[in-house]
DNA sequence: TAAAAAAAAGTGTGGGCACACATTTTTTTT
DNA sequence: AAAAAAAATGTGTGCCCACACTTTTTTTTA
């Protein structure tokens, strides 16, 4: 069944069948009555192959992604994601370009900004970072009418086509669920938290999640929250922890509601270990290592490759067949041990292997 | 960059250079090492749209899986998987044919096999219950050369072009992993073993993998198995899950290595529960409604509806683009809880959603 | 060396659709 | 009622490749 069969059943040319089809306008009622019909009937569907190929419009997405390095390599997983989704929408003349900036310095968020909109993109995947920045900055999306998804992080009151992404309340309720199955009845728990994730919505909403859990189960947890207010001093942060475990006998688990949780893992002392459960987040090649050497029990993986992958495809979808995702596009939420990691990565080792041999 | 340019560098037709990509011969060494350096050089990739538009070739996949019905809804996702790859690949002129069995019945087996190759089918994609029948079977399918995969099952010793599926012996280990963190030292688990499945392969893998963990870890753990004759008797189960729990009143966790744990996890009595921990494999709908009970607090996934989904894909990649897969398709092996349970089955929910509503 | 056979290279059509442009039909204007 | 404008419909080319068929070139045979 192709759209000259149509054409010939409704006896009119492919012309009139592709305005219906595509929503050109253009037709008479009539006609566009008897055509949709015949292709209800028939349950014709347009031969996506052909398609592609005869179309002749090329697409520009950009993406706004933070940097990534050895300190902190999360964000390369989701753009490996975007590169491999780019890779297979390239046929259908879609062209992505990519933009960076640095996670603690808003002013790079701007400028990288306004490069990308050098672009003049047809949509664009961001990952915002900087609340307050981008509201001015979505202001004038909205105006131009570029439709953009919001990648891995979830500001509310946007007109975003999408989020995709973790819920993040409910990764922080598994994560306490896990602890609290491991350890038992009203459990000691410390909590590591970083000073410059404070104001992190996704890390409040991971707690958020945790304190509910035990709410909801009505269980009594003593929680110890530590604050660590710079990353680069290690001295200090295993100087903190240390204490508040020593002096806290019955802490059986740590949780760190971050990527943070492979360097926090590190700095607990061996006298101090005592059968600790540690929960935290995010597979980077660190927390992987953590994970063989015992130092991490779970973590909770978000695919973020997947993320950046899907963010990518959807908006490919949305400008080539009008097709809308939905609002929230809520990414896995992976328990990650010792025993399968190796499985869990499958998708993105392979691309990366192909990705990095070229 | 088309063939045609290529043509153009060359002074060649574009006969010529086709004959060169596809490897069809008749080209004088001279011409071939132009064109090879040429594509090389300029990176050229064949349009993989165009190039699917233009085949006239049909293919055809034959399947054989095992039913389902309510009792045991495992094969239902797997064959999901299946539909899905199909409806994505019949653009390519592949044409997926269905067969299935009753896995009590190897005669059946044996039917329905023959039906199949009456089909002429292209390549197979097969779930090897009966190791003896499959023999037999498979000896023909190496002398016609039709190739074949291997579905969920892995029997070793045959000529298949890949397996995809689970890696049992390490679903076994992560399974007495999460049983060890949660039940601390010395756990005494309960392992509950159905009579007909005591020559399955995946499920004995399991249980090696299951005592490995527990040998590797020089960890006492006392493993008491009951061995359930017919599932049919459920009084008769639940008298013996019972009366092996009041007599063994240190028992804290449940090993079930199949998907009968939902069954076995009911017939628990209320005071033999004791805040047992439960682990067992496949979310079908009964193990899924069990683990919201609080019945089952691990479900080891093997995303069957993903192994369904990748075994299509892989033996049209084979088929058409002469890509042979790996030997060993891993898939991953997931932790499913309470809590996160929603958000593992997303593809397969998706698509249940467009498929049961034609 | 001419004819025959084999190898190498070239040509052209079709696959299903998108889209610009051309033509016909209907409606509006004067 | 004719002319002009607008709406509806039709036509044809190009997208890139696969593959059958044709033509040219080279090699073999007698």
């Amino acid at each position: 069944m192709t759209i000259s069969d149509i054409a010939k059943l409704a006896k009119v040319s492919t012309g009139t069948v592709d305005r219906v089809i595509h929503n050109r306008g253009g037709v008479s009622e009539k006609r566009e009555k008897i055509i949709n019909d015949i292709i209800k009937k028939n349950n014709f569907k347009i031969n996506s192959v052909a398609s592609a190929l005869a179309k002749t419009k090329e697409y520009k997405i950009a993406t706004l992604m933070p940097t990534y390095d050895d300190s902190d390599m999360f964000w390369e997983s989701p753009f490996l994601g975007v590169k491999k989704a780019s890779s297979e929408i390239k046929v259908f003349g879609f062209n992505v370009i990519n933009h960076t900036y640095s996670q603690t310095d808003y002013k790079n968020y701007l400028d990288s900004f306004e490069n990308l909109l050098k672009d003049k993109p047809n949509g664009i995947i961001i990952v915002p970072a900087f609340n307050n920045q981008t509201k001015n900055i979505l202001k004038r999306l909205d105006k131009t009418k570029i439709p953009y998804i919001f990648l891995n992080i979830n500001l509310k009151g946007f007109n975003n086509l999408s989020f995709v992404g973790q819920d993040s309340f409910k990764s922080g309720y598994l994560a306490a669920k896990l602890l609290h199955t491991c350890l038992g009845e009203n459990p000691q728990i410390l909590t590591v938290r970083i000073a410059s994730h404070l104001k992190n919505e996704t890390i409040l909403d991971r707690i958020k999640g945790f304190d509910g859990y035990f709410l909801d189960e009505q269980v009594e947890c003593t929680s110890i929250n530590v604050i660590i207010k710079s990353i680069k001093n290690k001295d200090s942060i295993s100087d903190k922890i240390n204490y508040t475990l020593k002096s806290n006998s019955k802490i059986k688990g740590i949780f760190v509601p971050s990527g943070r949780v492979g360097l926090i893992s590190k700095l607990v002392n061996k006298n101090n270990q005592r059968n600790l459960k540690v929960i935290g987040y995010d597979t980077t090649p660190k927390n992987i290592e953590c994970l063989k050497n015992n130092k991490i029990t779970f973590i909770i993986s978000q695919k973020s490759f997947n993320q950046g992958y899907e963010s990518i495809i959807h908006m490919s979808e949305f400008l080539l067949r009008n097709i809308s995702p939905k609002k929230n596009i809520f990414s896995p939420i992976e328990i990650v041990t010792k025993e399968n990691f190796e499985f869990v990565n499958i998708y993105k080792q392979e691309f990366e292997e192909f990705y990095y041999s070229k």
